[in-house]
DNA sequence: ATGACTCCCAGTGGGAGA
């Protein structure tokens, strides 16, 4: 089984990649991030027509997120329960024995900023919510934009970004806080080569550069720790015309 | 270097992203 995540920075510009990608690469499910599409906009037809069932939760110019699946997923949710908020940014769904959440995590500006604030309560409303999924669900995968780089081997240039959005050192204590609730990030099961990003700005050529930032995750509860076999960027899609400037994360599970 | 690119909604510019 292989699970995938992916922001493609609009559905609208980047539904033929993703189309192509799927065909290519023939995930049993993907979770996508910053569709950017009202929900009556989202392309349900031409994803069905690829074989994938879908579920959506989106809105006007920012945010939005799906779930695609080969199979039918039960007991989806939108939003984290018990948590007003105005941005469509999580959907979960279960797929067979597996729960599978993503999420679009705020970006979060600067340190210090409203939404910065707003960045660390989501992440600890998130949390809390996935601990309770995960009493229900043992065999669950968090994957998404997380919107941060755990360490400084997942920063292009440490030195530059210290105590810069996405490295502060109280959004990665978020994230530590969330794999305590009984996650792993399963790209770090794995010897990785270094350099390893899932983004890259699209300024100053620096995808060429090999220039980014590892901030797309995919989390596996520790009872899927065991089957997780493989965990891998997709850098291919970042060298098309028009790329998202993220790639997806592939996971692949064992039975 | 308060830059650079891309997307969106706007409307011939500006906010946001990361």
């Amino acid at each position: 089984m292989k699970l995938a995540t992916w922001n493609v920075n609009s559905l609208a510009v980047r539904l033929p990649q993703l189309l192509a990608w799927l065909q290519a690469n023939p995930v049993d499910a993907i979770a996508l991030q910053e569709t950017k599409l009202t929900d009556d906009k989202f392309p349900a037809a031409e994803i069905e027509a690829a074989g994938y069932r879908a579920q959506w939760f989106g809105q006007r110019t920012y945010n939005g997120v799906a779930l695609l699946s080969r199979g039918d997923v039960a007991d989806v949710v939108r939003n984290i329960p018990g948590h007003d908020d105005e941005q469509a940014r999580v959907i979960a769904g279960t797929l067979g024995d597996l729960r599978l959440i993503g999420a679009y995590f705020p970006n979060g500006q600067a340190p210090g900023s409203d939404k910065f604030a707003y960045k660390l309560r989501w992440i600890e409303a998130l949390r809390d919510w996935v601990r309770s999924e995960l009493a229900a669900h043992p065999r669950l995968v968090l994957m998404g934009d997380f919107n941060i780089a755990p360490e400084d081997r997942d920063v292009h240039d440490p030195v530059a970004w210290a105590g810069q959005i996405h490295c502060t050192d109280e959004e990665r204590a978020h994230f530590r806080d969330l794999l305590a609730v009984g996650l792993v990030d399963a790209f770090r099961l794995f010897d990785q080569p270094p350099k390893s990003w899932t983004w890259w700005d699209y300024r100053n050529l620096a995808f060429r550069r090999n220039q980014g930032l590892r901030i797309d995750h995919v989390l596996v509860s520790e009872a899927l720790k065991p089957q997780v076999l493989a965990c891998t960027i997709d850098k291919a899609p970042r060298k098309a015309e028009r790329p998202s400037d993220h790639a997806p994360v592939v996971v692949e599970l064992g039975d």
